[in-house]
DNA sequence: ATGAATAGTTCACTTATTGAACTATATTAT
DNA sequence: ATAATATAGTTCAATAAGTGAACTATTCAT
């Protein structure tokens, strides 16, 4: 099989996958919150106390999107900023209760939807899977430091 | 291993996945098409004579934001549009000669990118992990009719 | 102490998307 | 045959998300 071939399917799988994933998130939210934002709002939830920088890098975005995708968050009550007292540039982001109820609640409602998806396959077709996909992230972001 | 660890898993592998290889295309395409703009016309590309609905189930996006995606590659010269004599509502996509050299240059170096990081694995774990990517879209795709 | 680096924000601009309203054409039902 | 309905695509106003340059406010280095 040649690669061209191999490189397409994959371009079109993983966008209908992640549009779609996109899709169902959007439906099931009922909120209005995006997807963008949740993924912002999940990752300082996940990484107490990050700094603006750390989500840029992360998601491989300017640091002035990330202004914006916080004040959003801000404005919605879901986070604070918190300056950090030694290093006074420094702005420390966490969720605020209304926040974690929000993740919470939200990730519940996604396992849900995601994990009937997964019924079709097989526990270690899943492994499998995601051990892929990790190991594709990995040989990326290490790629990126150079 | 619980189902919540592996869909966070997934989340945060498949968003660094596709934002790296949005990096890595917008980096190498050096030309003023943005990834999105270059995903519509690879598909004009390959289903020649397709309709903006055709586009914008195939990406689940409203027709409203394809029209726009449409009138960029076409004030780029890169598509044209064409009316059915038969149903007057209709209008066919195809890309010029131009837009065909232009997918043709670009695919070329994706291949050459993408394919220096798979090198790392091997050709069974490329198939399974395609093949797994391909299942799961389907079955998302599948889920959308009813 | 001065100059460079770092953290974050602001600003003007572009792209992408939504949803409602609209035009034009085709289909269907009475 | 015509009136109602459906379909294909566009336009428009709004919002979200991104870029990159210029800026503020710090801290670090020599």
């Amino acid at each position: 099989m040649e690669l061209k071939e191999l490189v397409e399917r994959y371009q079109t799988a993983i966008n209908q996958v992640y549009r779609r994933v996109n899709g169902i998130l959007k439906d099931k939210m009922h909120s209005d919150i995006t997807t963008d934002q949740f993924s912002t709002l999940h990752f300082i939830f996940k990484h107490s106390k990050c700094t603006s920088t750390d989500i840029a890098h992360e998601f491989g975005v300017g640091k002035s999107a990330v202004t914006a995708q916080i004040n959003r968050l801000d404005e919605k009550g879901l986070i604070v900023r918190e300056r950090d007292e030694n290093d006074r540039r420094v702005v420390y982001l966490s969720v605020t209760d209304k926040g974690t109820d929000f993740v919470n609640y939200t990730e519940k409602a996604i396992f849900e939807i995601l994990g009937s998806y997964l019924k079709s396959f097989e526990k270690e077709e899943i492994y499998t899977f995601i051990h892929s996909l990790e190991k594709l992230a990995k040989i990326m972001n290490e790629d990126l430091g150079e």
